[in-house]
DNA sequence: ACTCCGCCTTGAGGTGCATCAACCACTCCC
DNA sequence: GGGAGTGGTTGATGCACCTCAAGGCGGAGT
């Protein structure tokens, strides 16, 4: 979890700036759409001229295989930015986990508005990080176990967020197919943190940490 | 497979061009290093203020967790740019694969001379790259089998080479931990390969390709 | 040739997670 | 309230891959 908080740490320092600065030209570019849950927002190996901001809600970015089983690479949740392309084709489609209000802005306008430098910065800082994010998904799913998986899975959520308790926004088959598991793999291991007093779940979908020390070393 | 081919052309459509414009500057500005099999070439957390590029030999890049589990992060062969990194700090340690030559730069001297604008573009295509091909990883390790993923690994690493006989450069524990398998269930999967008439080796080291169409449909 | 040594393969047995199948908790709708 | 639908949990069983333990093979040194 060491890889977690550098990765926190630097979003703050970093990205944080050039994220603001950019934020108002996309803001006052951008339309805002509507996508209900589960609707597709771009599909994989389409074209991407467009980049994308979560205003509300929260983002899902899936991978599938010809014969259905899925990946998801990431979740984006407000103020996350998501479909930055370089080769100008998605590699992952992209669906509303939940209604959703996502920022739609043209890049090549962008580029012309916001001027070559900014926009650079802007699209650099998110291809950085979704690297990182990708990096430390890649160990997770190499080398830790179903329980490690959960329980890194949930210290990332609840870094983020920063509240006391923790909404899970996605249902256990998209944690699932995040982790590299099965919907009932997840549901054991996370009564398995519950019995281990660990975390302590209120309804399926809000966790509060009871241990914090316990869950970041089952993490590893 | 489609994923791994569009990598290959992009590679060679968006990325040479630039690759090559600033290889040039890369060779005059860069010390060559020679670094024995194994040995570290960078080591994680390290700051990073020095790109590479593989002359000869090959390198891989590495994550270890507290109790010596090990992923690979990937393989970088001649002409391949490595260690690029935003942060300014290395998130994987790199090390020689086998007694290698690499091109060291350091990154803020490159960006004087050739400019921010040929600079940019260089850590852009090296980025992306790297992006591309983590996100490819990321599928096979989150969602395929032992098979598939032995088969999808043969299958780039083919791809790559373009030559009849491919050399493995690497021994099966590296490949067990780029695939996040052990060096057994690798040498099975091969051996199963084998009977299958799919691929022929010739040592433990080398191998053709024999039914190039089978082998795409075990990689998925 | 012989032996040593590192690397690879093969086998036997165990286990962690998947699979299959109920069952439970909510919510929605009549 | 009853019934149906949706999403989550739990249990029994199976299998893919891991673990542990022997060999086999080829290169380097003598």
């Amino acid at each position: 979890m060491t890889q977690t908080h550098r990765f926190d740490d630097a979003t703050m320092t970093h990205i944080a700036e050039p994220r603001e600065a950019s934020a108002d030209i996309m803001m006052s570019m951008g339309v805002r759409m509507a996508f209900a849950k589960d609707e597709e927002i771009y599909g994989q190996d389409e074209d991407a001229d467009l980049i994308y901001r979560v205003i509300s809600g929260a983002v899902r970015t899936t991978r599938v295989m010809s014969d259905g089983r899925r990946q998801i690479g990431g979740f984006y949740y407000s103020d996350d930015m998501f479909g930055v392309e370089a080769n100008g084709h998605h590699r992952f489609s992209a669906e509303a986990l939940s209604d959703c209000i996502v920022l739609v802005v043209k890049a090549s306008a962008l580029r012309a508005v916001a001027g070559d430098e900014a926009f650079g910065r802007l699209t650099w800082a998110a291809t950085n990080r979704e690297l990182d994010r990708t990096q430390d998904h890649l160990l997770l799913l190499g080398r830790k176990t179903a329980a490690e998986r959960v329980a890194s899975f949930l210290m990332d959520l609840a870094n983020r967020r920063a509240t006391e308790s923790v909404t899970l926004p996605m249902g256990r088959q998209d944690m699932a197919d995040y982790l590299g598991l099965t919907i009932e793999t997840v549901s054991r291991m996370l009564t398995q943190l519950q019995s281990a007093l660990v975390v302590e779940f209120a309804g399926a979908r809000s966790f509060r940490i009871s241990n914090r020390c316990a869950l970041a070393r089952m993490a590893e």
